[in-house]
DNA sequence: TTTCGCTTCAAACGGGCGTTTGAATTTCAA
DNA sequence: TTGAAATTCAAACGCCCGTTTGAAGCGAAA
């Protein structure tokens, strides 16, 4: 495998081709999933060609580990939510906090909602890859919701417990950013605009603080 | 087409075969939803050839029709739930009602919970075939949730509100029905007994009814 | 300018999918 | 028993997928 030689003495052009395939590869498998995502449509939208993915990254799984890793990288930086700054709000505001951040891809199509839809896609059915990688290093982005979790449940919760509430915490908003466009059209039409996600928090957060009881 | 006379005519053995297709594709549609399941393994475990499909339903989206009108009519004959019983019933018991029928999949292989485990994979993402059938009758089962958050939504709530709220209360068991096989190994490990399954109904009825809050 | 290694390219490969085909078989009334 | 209709069957078709192939293009060192 000479990649890695290539990879250190590499060509403006490389590293331009790589690039454009790996920003190619973070909107459709944010659109349509990893599986769902197809190598044709990712070299097209990258104006390469079909076999510039496995010349670069030995295969779709490589490319999506790209992905991945600056996915990872992003949120380490706290892109997406400083889990310090969590700790300094309040339990509802963290909640509220959490909520309202995971929700901003239904009005933003930046690139830290691009890897939010990616792993809205993935806690539905993860690909083998996704599994793997997660294994090695679990993302930090999955913690923070057991984290947040955590300052409601009392402090001798079982594990199950939190694993119940941590998976149940993180599947309020992903079901919404994941099937914005569906949820757009029929029989639901719901339009996001800034005003409606506002709304849409407020709900969840609701709901997930205090319940249907005192809705 | 001539498959309406063939019907009213049809001999013992075709109804065998029919039978057998529409179990199968109801256990495999279940497994693997309608576009992952395939045409060769609803045939190899009907014990059928591959054109049987195409011959008695006119092709693999037909033959989903028919298992989608079982299950509808399954659901109007109250094997789910019981709207009247629903409204017998406080607002808190319909919704722990309503949880666990729903949870019922986890524990029980019968024929109710294959049709449930199929409209959890239709809440992910719908087949064009159930877009359009929903859209021509919509299954009544739909409207439980709905009916259930009405209870607890004043009167004068926003239609955005409701929608929210029903689309909301629907998710909560839909993910662990979807994918109790993947939350049973690692790193989740949930055993899925009947104890364990009361567990999980106490805690998203606690969740649903009064959030994080007082958990 | 020639040469060599990296990169691109069009084309094809192999495999899974739903579907079609046409012949063989079974069924059943005449 | 015969003959036509209904049903089954193995095989192939066409499509999309990820991947491989080998030649062509390209840039920089010799």
């Amino acid at each position: 495998m000479s990649n890695l030689d290539q990879a250190r003495v590499a060509s403006r052009s490389t590293e331009t081709t790589r690039a454009a395939l790996i920003k190619a590869a973070t909107s459709v498998f944010a659109e349509y999933g990893y599986d769902g995502g197809s190598v044709r449509l990712i070299t097209q939208r990258a104006t390469a060609n079909q076999a510039a993915v496995n010349y670069h990254f030995g295969g779709k799984d490589g490319l999506y580990r790209e992905v991945l890793n600056a996915a990872t990288r992003a949120f380490e930086e706290n892109a997406f939510l400083d889990a310090e700054e969590l700790d300094g709000l309040s339990p509802e505001d963290a909640l509220r906090r959490y909520l309202h951040q995971f929700l901003l891809p239904l009005v933003k199509r930046d690139r830290v909602s691009r890897y939010l839809r990616i792993f809205a896609w993935e806690s539905v059915r993860p690909s083998v890859v996704f599994s793997a990688f997660v294994a090695h290093s679990p993302p930090r982005i999955f913690l923070l919701a057991e984290r947040v979790v955590r300052r409601f449940l009392p402090q001798d919760a079982s594990a199950e417990t939190v694993t119940f509430a941590t998976l149940w915490l993180a599947q309020q908003p992903m079901f919404f950013v994941r099937d914005a466009e569906r949820l757009a059209q029929p029989p639901f039409s719901l339009k996001f605009d800034e005003d409606a996600l506002e709304r849409l928090v407020d709900t969840l957060a609701r709901f997930s603080l205090r319940g249907l009881g005192n809705a």
